[in-house]
DNA sequence: TGAATAATAGTACGAGCGTTCGATTAAATG
DNA sequence: CATTTAATCGAACGCTCGTACTATTATTCA
């Protein structure tokens, strides 16, 4: 092995954009922290120890550096919750992966906050670029659980009178519910009542016809 | 009747009062649409015909025409959700009166925005008097909740293993589903899906015992 | 009505914002 | 190594922010 994937990035990126991933890990930090409207320029060039100006330079303004951001934070997602559930069997063993990464994902982010969740309010009001990236790739996310939710039905997993939007609909409060009471209200066990409420959502959706045994879920019994 | 309500507010309020309270309704627009964060003094004078100084000298500082904004819309969502519904019989139909008028209000502000919950995006992280101010709200709000769920569960309205604190945690998420949906997202036919999602909860809590009949909510059968 | 008081306007300050531009240093290349 | 090119800095601009102070109107009340 020639080179491994690291030192490949490395060796062939000129020092340029390098900061500029630099810069751009730190920003995702700062913009989880205070959010992507407070995101500043200025913060964000004293934690690179670096000037305003020079920081500015990688990016064409401060909206572009925004949805770098964005983007940034939608390649991490997709790696860290998509992908992996992918590679599970289709229908209900892959919503459950789904899920749990996803809850995985935001309790990790309960110290950081999770940039789609307080993207959503910051932004629901306020028409432009940002808005508009950061629909487009909530709506991917909820697609793609969409999608999943079909094919479960459609193998049997869920009953065939299943509605996906709803059920959708439903999985999406449960993990706002968990954001906003672990991250906002600091109450304990929130995680847990995210998973119970699945599993309640499982027991109204789930295909009397195939009671499988071990389909529960949990903060212990995390596939891999 | 020598005098009604509105004119007797007037007539004992001298005129700096009055200006007071007008400054504060708009500042409630404005904070319902940008955020508590996002409302600014010098827009506020423009909206109002006024100097910025002049709007200023009715606040101490920024931080308390912010708790002002707050204390305001308290009382306008305990006037409009809490009271009326504390009104019903207790137990599930008080529950489903504090929910049907819940979805009302947040309904109502889809062209505005709740700010309980954009508030609890914008100061998870944001430690201060707002965000004590806003925790206490909140918490008063959900427990106002619990206790609801309780007394249904005595009377035995709901089963008797209901974990209150769970329930709670179901509605709320419902909630925020229904304001991330409609208000970012902008997707028809949210509403909907948050009565089916209360209805869903109800079917899992519900007592089979007392099958009361009519107990269905809708956006039709609203409470008067 | 006239004196006392309350309400508003006007102006200014210091700080931070995003952005621009020319100078300067570092890196890449022949 | 020399030269071209890339990366970074430093200073400045115009703007908006919250706030402080003084002056000027309105309002209240004896």
């Amino acid at each position: 092995m020639a080179t491994n994937p690291a030192e490949t990035t490395q060796k062939f990126m000129r020092k340029g954009e390098l900061t500029r991933a630099a810069i751009l890990d730190v920003a995702l930090a700062l913009a989880s922290r205070d959010g992507l409207e407070g995101l500043t320029i200025g913060l964000l060039a004293d934690r690179m120890n670096m000037s305003k100006s020079g920081v500015f330079a990688h990016f064409g303004s401060r909206e572009d550096l925004q949805i770098e951001v964005l983007k940034l934070y939608h390649q991490q997602f997709e790696q860290e919750v998509f992908y992996p559930s992918m590679k599970e069997v289709r229908g209900l063993p892959r919503l459950q992966g789904m899920f749990s990464r996803w809850i995985k994902r935001v309790t990790v982010e309960i110290a950081s906050g999770c940039i789609y969740i307080s993207g959503a309010a910051e932004y629901d009001d306020r028409p432009g670029a940002i808005r508009e990236e950061l629909v487009g790739m909530v709506l991917a996310w909820q697609d793609a659980l969409y999608r999943c939710v079909r094919q479960a039905t459609e193998l049997g997993h869920l009953r065939a009178d299943t509605d996906p939007q709803q059920m959708v609909f439903d999985m999406y409060g449960l993990i706002l519910a968990l954001h906003h009471d672990a991250r906002f209200i600091k109450r304990a066990g929130s995680v847990d009542r995210a998973y119970a409420g699945f599993e309640r959502l499982l027991q109204s959706y789930q295909n009397p016809a195939l009671p499988m045994a071990d389909m529960h879920l949990g903060p212990e019994s995390t596939p891999h």
